[in-house]
RNA sequence: GGUCGGUUGGCCGAGUGGCUAGGCAGCGGUCUGCAAAACCGCGUACGGCGGUUCGAAUCCGCCAUCGACCUCCA
């Protein structure tokens, strides 16, 4: 079988990976801030790297995923004058700030639980590592690359630049960014521009602070990954993941923090999803055009012509590769149902197969390329290409225009178990929806007590009797009315 | 303005120096009492202009255009 590659944002280029700890990998995603309902965009990271959980699990790895909750605030706007998100929430709404976050912190954890999302090994959140981040911070004093300013702590990102190289992850040059920031800030307690808070003074209206050896304050928003990602997975790590728009700064800044605090690079591979855009244009909470996944469940926003199922929205996803943009369209959404549909039917059709002498078809090369495509970087485009391929086979097979003997009908078998629903993580929904269930029960039997009437009309008695009987079996109650008829199902 | 990335058939979306994914929609056929499903076949796309090459959608250059990051955002 193929190596498992993957492209490493920080070399740009695909790398064979391979674990620091043999069997072992160690992997930290950038989670949500909850200060508001997950949308859309929340979802490809969380789908992107559930796959590669899923699939290094697959391999045979023992894999401690960590994927965070922000849950103190980042600063609204540049680091001085900011007001916590989450306490800004908080005061709109009228609750303690731990209420927003626990409200959220639980819809965000539903959401991911309906679009088929594994609850990843730890879920660590950053009001919880208050006592990890002061230490963090502390080491960064320490080694000279953090100073003390009236209660908050800054990076030095110049001292630092001066050693190591910043901006390697992001391509970006020092000058660069000077050149584009020397505006900002006249009066900034920072000695640069560049450099950035990574504990911070609290006003004393701020309603989230913890005591520090600086004062009270509250981590900086780099802080906590840090802290969290070494304090369980160590340092360095295997992989760390999340979207492109972190990329800058605020991955460019935890490599720096790592560095200042151990040395060396905090993480091996760097891998960032790309995002989704809605017409075009990134789907963000700034810009006030996403759906959130309920509405997107549901149906209920402007744009969406009708609901999209969760997994449906996951095959959506996951039908573009993740480091590609995916743009939102009703119809694409529509075309991905249908395809889903005809994937899934078809892999429901395995069990009833019934092998023949021999095969007719290249069952061991189907699974080979399937291996191919998701070692190649995820590719699961391709994959899903491939399983289509596999679904005229199986229709084929079906129809009895093509056999498989025994073992390659066991292939077969494994194979689709082990893509669609362990790796690729699909499910067959048909069978949720109460209400809408119960509702189309009602227009059976109304259908089937209305066909009696015609052939009552008819005087065909036997039909008739035959379809209240039937019911009546099955624990239907009938009466005839001069109006027509009432039911109830009895028990 | 700086940095990076994209531009593929009606729509979505892979890919690659020659062997031309896949899904959805469409058309024709097989099957079917009719339909649906399924299967078979069809459409020969790669922003524009140059260049490299026996050969480019794939490499290089220029132009156009869209987007991301540079401020919180997945």
């Amino acid at each position: 079988m193929s190596e498992f590659i993957i492209y490493n944002t920080l070399s740009r280029k695909k790398e064979i990976f391979e674990p620091l700890n043999p069997g072992h990998v160690g992997l930290y995603v950038c989670g949500p801030t909850v200060y508001g309902e997950a949308h859309l965009g929340h979802s490809r990271p969380a789908i992107t790297f559930d796959l590669l959980f899923r699939y290094l699990k697959h391999l045979g790895y023992k894999v401690r995923y960590i994927r965070n909750i922000t849950d103190v605030g980042h600063l609204v706007n540049d680091a001085d004058e900011g007001e916590d998100k989450i306490a800004r929430k908080a005061k709109v709404e009228e609750l303690e700030p731990m209420e927003i976050v626990q409200l959220y912190t639980n819809s965000y954890r539903r959401n991911m639980a309906q679009l088929n999302v594994l609850p990843p090994s730890i879920e660590p959140t950053a009001s919880g590592h208050i006592i990890e981040q002061i230490a963090t911070v502390q080491k960064m004093i320490d080694s000279g690359f953090a100073y003390v300013v009236n209660g908050s702590v800054y990076f030095d990102v110049e001292k630092f630049a001066s050693v190591h190289p910043y901006g390697k992850l992001s391509g970006r040059k020092i000058d660069d960014l000077y050149t584009n920031t020397r505006d900002l800030d006249a009066q900034s307690e920072k000695r640069s521009s560049l450099d950035f808070a990574v504990w911070k003074n609290a006003s004393p209206e701020h309603i989230m602070r913890w005591p520090s050896p600086w004062g009270d304050g509250f981590p900086g928003w780099h802080t906590e990954c840090t802290a969290m990602s070494t304090k369980y997975l160590g340092e360095p790590f295997d992989i760390h993941g999340g979207g492109l728009d972190l990329l800058f700064p605020h991955h460019e800044a935890e490599i720096a923090q790592g560095v200042a605090c151990f040395g060396h690079d905090p993480v091996r591979y760097w891998m960032h999803n790309n995002l989704i855009t809605i017409n075009g244009q990134k789907m963000g909470k700034s810009l006030g055009n996403f759906i959130t996944l309920d509405e997107l469940f549901s149906g209920t926003h402007p744009l969406l012509e009708k609901g999209y199922s969760p997994i449906t929205i996951r095959f959506f996803i996951l039908q573009a590769h993740y480091r590609s943009p995916l743009d939102f369209s009703n119809e694409a959404l529509q075309a991905a149902e249908k395809g889903l549909e005809r994937l899934l039917k078809a892999v429901s059709l395995i069990d009833g197969l019934q092998p023949a002498e021999h095969s007719t078809i290249d069952v061991a090369g189907l699974k080979e390329k399937c291996y191919a495509a998701i070692n190649d970087d995820l590719n699961t485009p391709v994959l899903i290409a491939h399983l289509f391929d596999g679904v005229k086979i199986i229709n084929s097979v079906n129809d009895g225009k093509a056999s498989l003997n025994l073992t390659d009908l066991g292939i077969l078998k494994k194979l689709y178990s082990d893509f669609v629903f362990d790796i690729l993580g699909f499910k067959s929904e048909t069978a949720s929806g109460g209400a809408e269930k119960e509702e189309a029960l009602n227009h059976v039997v109304d259908l089937l007590l209305n066909l009696r009437i015609e052939a009552k009309k008819n005087k065909d008695w036997a039909t008739s009797d035959k379809i209240r009987n039937s019911l009546a079996e099955l624990g239907f109650e009938i009466k005839d009315t001069k109006e027509g008829f009432t039911w109830e199902l009895k028990k």
